[in-house]
DNA sequence: AGACCTTTTCCTGTTT
DNA sequence: AAAACAGGAAAAGGTC
């Protein structure tokens, strides 16, 4: 017994250096997750990870039932064991398609970069418990992935929320949530994998202890490729009137589709670029902020998605009272209006507008703003990142000489549509952008590149974007 | 409080 | 002709 268990622990471990072999890990600034300062992320990697270090199971780092010391153990479970290292085939795909439209094995592909990423204990996630495609795994929220996973469902969580912010601007989600609740194809079937899903007797039903608001997605068939490019984010900033936003079907449709609050797919995003932007969830949920107000999501187009970043306080702060904001918006204020001459051309006044400030009742109490240059938020840090990010690299930025830093957009509007996002302006375009880039020639942040439409190159004053920093 | 910084917005004119 | 570029001007709103 022990010398087959033995023969089966090498049989392992020889596959699984087969596997890492061929491994084609995504670098560790891929999906990026910024380290919250109270540490609920293990220390990410500062270099890209060793793969034979991180990876190369030793016997000890193996599920403790597959080890010698237990020999009870079955041969199932060993089975188990290695099945959830084993190679297949297109698993790695899975940032090639929007997460909603992941197979099991694209989740799986996920996981596997979300243990090397951050370097979890294999042996701490049984890939097993995560059978579920990618639209179920979306729809699950931070506690079922810690009852799935319970030391590290929370990182896996916030990966997830990470992964669907940064494929809001590439992919198209599969229509389930885009849809009204009268495509009954895509509708049963979703409901189906919830109904499912809710059935798991240790997943409790997320969607129970949803403010009415939760549970009326406005999704208006609004798609990723449609952002991309042509559309500026809608503003779907809902006023105190409008709750509950009417949905066009029957509650019962909406909530039994509804993300839960928890769930990667209902919240996330803001953002330092290095935790990403908005997420899909913004086009299509009402808009919260969290009742001190203290947030970056003030102002223009709501923020109904929280971060990951934002999710951790709002945990570590679970009083936090969650509620709708007043929108007090100053939009057609007389803020620059001028005294013109009877007769003459309107005009716009030049200069920056006023922002259109959604004022939170805490807000108004304490006057506190959101920020707009904390660290790492600039735009050529957010440009940088999205050179540094497969995601968006080479789709919508890429290099051009990479030792040179050369770079170019691919696509413009689409980069400006992300930054303005970030900002939460959704009036950016790139025309506003690349005025902002050309600041940058005079600091050396940027060079510019004659003759080459649309192509910039990192100055010496910028930094992190080359391969060695 | 106020200087300073980094955009954002608008604009006119030029180049590709 | 349209898109991109260049850069002045003014203002917002953040940091220090």
């Amino acid at each position: 017994m022990a010398e087959s268990l033995t023969q089966a622990i090498d049989d392992t471990t020889l596959d699984l250096g087969q596997f890492l072999s061929n491994f084609p890990i995504p670098t560790p600034t891929q999906f990026a997750i910024p380290q919250p300062s109270d540490a609920v992320f293990p220390t990410p990697p500062t270099s890209p990870p060793n793969m034979t270090s991180t990876w190369g199971l030793v016997k000890s780092e193996l599920p403790s039932s597959c080890t010698l010391q237990s020999e009870q153990a079955s041969f199932t479970e060993l089975q188990t064991a290695h099945a959830n290292y084993m190679p297949i085939q297109n698993q790695f795909n899975w940032c090639n398609s929007h997460p909603m439209n992941w197979s099991y094995q694209q989740v799986r592909g996920f996981l596997t970069w979300a243990v090397a990423e951050y370097e979890l204990p294999p042996h701490e996630i049984n890939f097993e418990h995560f059978r579920v495609n990618g639209a179920k795994l979306c729809m699950m929220s931070r506690e079922e992935f810690s009852l799935l996973c319970p030391n590290y469902g929370d990182i896996l969580y916030l990966s997830i929320g990470k992964v669907l912010e940064e494929a809001q601007y590439l992919y198209d989600p599969t229509p389930a949530f885009c849809e009204g609740p009268s495509d009954t194809t895509m509708s049963e079937s979703v409901r189906a994998m919830h109904e499912e899903m809710m059935n798991m007797d240790f997943i409790q039903a997320p969607v129970d202890d949803l403010p009415m608001q939760d549970l009326f997605p406005d999704c208006g068939g609004i798609t990723a490729d449609d952002i991309d490019v042509n559309d500026k984010f809608e503003d779907v900033n809902v006023e105190l009137s409008d709750f509950p936003p009417s949905p066009t079907a029957s509650d019962e449709s909406y909530s039994s589709m509804s993300p839960g609050p928890t769930s990667p797919y209902y919240c996330s995003s803001e953002s330092d670029y290095s935790s990403g932007d908005r997420t899909l969830g913004n086009l299509f949920m009402p808009r919260y902020e969290t009742s001190d107000g203290d947030s970056d999501h003030d102002s223009y187009g709501s923020s109904p998605r929280r971060s990951y970043t934002d999710e951790l306080h709002m945990y570590d702060d679970s009083d936090k009272e969650v509620k709708p904001t007043v929108d007090f918006s100053v939009q057609n204020a007389p803020i620059n209006m001028k005294i013109k001459p009877a007769g003459a051309p309107e005009r716009r006044a030049r200069g920056r507008p006023r922002k259109v400030r959604t004022v939170t009742e805490e807000m108004l109490t304490t006057g506190k703003r959101g920020r707009q240059h904390s660290k790492g938020n600039h735009l050529w840090e957010f440009v940088r990142d999205l050179l540094k990010n497969p995601s968006t690299n080479p789709k919508v930025i890429k290099w051009e000489d990479r030792r040179d830093g050369i770079f170019r957009f691919v696509q413009s509007e689409a980069v400006a549509n992300m930054w303005g996002r970030k900002k939460n302006n959704p009036n950016m375009t790139y025309e506003k952008l690349s005025r902002a880039m050309r600041y940058y020639y005079k600091r050396q942040i940027l060079q510019q590149v004659p003759e080459r439409r649309l192509v910039y190159k990192f100055g010496p004053a910028a930094t992190g974007w080359q391969d060695n920093e």
